[in-house]
Order: structure tokens, then C-alpha cells, then sequence
DNA sequence: CCATATTACTTCACATATGAAGTAATATGG
DNA sequence: CCATATTACTTCATATGTGAAGTAATATGG
């Protein structure tokens, strides 16, 4: 089958919006911050101190995106920015003791998406998904 | 497998960031329209003449979303709103000429983001992905 | 018929993202 | 060593979306 007959470009998009859509509602109700934050906390927790350039690639974001969501993130209190001793341009990004708590949060609801995910796709068919959605992340990515 | 091994919802999220970031650009230099508005037009199009609820509803957008969105798309010139003579709260929304020039010129983009889906998953991968698309959007709309 | 609920749209504050253009610090090659 | 390129971050204008609160028009039930 063809990809312009399936409409897969549509597809994806109204399924990746709904989904965060959710996500953010369980997200900011349960632990007060949104995916985007969250997905931006996780990394840092696993990669620690890391530079703003660091996470717009993991995350595949344009820096400026970046600046903006750590500084609202810095306002939160949340993370913590401080110059890099190795070089002058740029800051080094770790989570605070209340970013990591806020990040211990976010298992519950996201284990509630996971629940209904589950729900509408096979075990087997769920891990052909996320095969065929990291040919897509490196057929897109660069 | 499980879905929160897999991450299932980061991986579609990054994988549906790129790719809209792809067909962005594309359709942008192409025909000078972004793909928010590309799918508006398009709901216009097949659908003639509706309302922005019925808009909304068709991308699982909020209808706020789709006023801020028809009235740029109005300032483009790309659609018309007049009020509707059954019911005096609603707007008809519809193409104009220009809307539909445009709206005939993203097919080619789009084709070139198929083409780059289409080198990164077979045939039956892809019908089996809209599926799965398809059933978690219906999992998740309401 | 009319009080009340619902509906279609609007407005607002805010979050999230892009891309272009700019600044300052660090690499790099002659 | 220094001119030049590159890099990390920043700023700006703009697009896109949410959700809450509001307005005006249309349904609906007693």
C-alpha cells in the first residue's frame, strides 16, 4: 500500500496530538508540568548536567526552544543553569532536588497513557510500532 | 512488549515532530502555506462549506484553535467566512479561488515526504502502522 | 411562550515550536 | 599568533495549540 493513499502523514499527526493532548492533561493534573517539560527534565536526569545543545538534540528542538523552555523551567524551579567551567559559552543544566521530585511524578500518569495504548494495540504489534517510529526518526532526522 | 519499555509515547511524539518539521519546510517553499493550514484547507475542501466546529471536530482541534487559524487563513486570501442564513451563531466557511490554487499545490511536497516514508517502511509495514494509527486515535478521541 | 440549557463562536493568557539574525567564546589553519 | 570559521546561546517575529471565561443565538421542556 502507498503512503499518499493511507494518508499516513495525517495519520501520524492527529494520533501524536491526541495522545499529547492527553498526556498533558494527566501530566499537569497530577504533577503540574507538561510532557514537553517532562520530556526535557527525563533527559537530564539521564544524561546529568548536560548544555542546552545537548538536550535540543536528544529532543530534535531548535535551541532557541530550548533557551525558552529552560528558562521557564529555571522560573519553576525546577532546573538550575550555571557556565560551563570547560567553555565560556556555554551553561550546564541539572535538575534541582524539587526537579527530580517533580520528575518522580510523571511515572504515574504516563503509566495511565501507557494502560490505554495498550488497550487499542497488541504487545506484538506495539513493538513493530516502535521499530517502524525509529525508521521514521532516522529517515527524518538531519 | 510493553509500552512504557518501549516509550512508545516518545517515540511517536519525536518521530511526528520531524516529520511535520520536514513537510513544513517542504510545503512552505512549495506552495507558501504550512501543513496546519494545508490540513484546513484540505477538511474544507472535501467537506464544502462548514462550520469551524465541524473544522475542529475533523482535526481534533479546540475551536479556538480554528478561529485564530481561519482568520489567518482569511488574511492569506485563502478562505472566505459568511454568516450562515440557518443558524446565526455559525459561520460557512469556504475556499476561495485562491484557496484552491494553493490547496492543488502541496500535493507535490507531499509527495516527496511519502516518497522519504515510503524508503524508510515497506509496504505492509505501513499499512499495518496506519492501522494502528487509526486505532489509537480512536482510543484517544473523546 | 418563556425560562433555561446548550451551542457556535470569541477572547485572553499562556506554552510550545520554528527560523533568521545577532553576540560572544572557542577552534583552526596558515 | 592571529584572522577566520564555527559553535553555544540569545532575541525576535510569527505560527500553532490549550483551556477557561464570556457573548449571543438557538433548542427544549414545562
Amino acid at each position: 500500500m502507498n503512503a499518499s493513499k493511507l494518508r499516513v502523514y495525517a495519520r501520524l499527526q492527529r494520533a501524536a496530538h491526541l495522545l499529547s493532548k492527553a498526556a498533558d492533561r494527566e501530566l499537569l493534573s497530577v504533577a503540574g508540568i507538561t510532557t514537553a517539560q517532562a520530556a526535557v527534565l527525563a533527559v537530564i536526569s539521564e544524561n546529568d548536567a548536560q548544555t542546552q545543545k545537548f538536550i535540543a538534540n536528544a529532543l530534535s528542538l531548535n535551541e532557541s526552544a530550548v533557551v525558552a523552555m529552560a528558562g521557564r523551567l529555571e522560573g519553576l524551579g525546577l532546573l538550575s543553569r550555571t557556565r560551563s567551567a570547560d567553555d565560556g559559552r556555554a551553561w550546564v543544566i541539572s535538575l534541582t532536588a524539587k526537579g527530580k521530585r517533580t520528575l518522580s511524578q510523571v511515572a504515574k500518569p504516563f503509566a495511565a497513557i501507557n494502560t490505554k495504548i495498550e488497550a487499542a494495540v497488541s504487545p506484538d504489534d506495539l513493538a513493530a510500532f516502535a521499530g517502524i517510529l525509529d525508521r521514521l526518526r532516522k529517515q527524518f532526522e538531519d
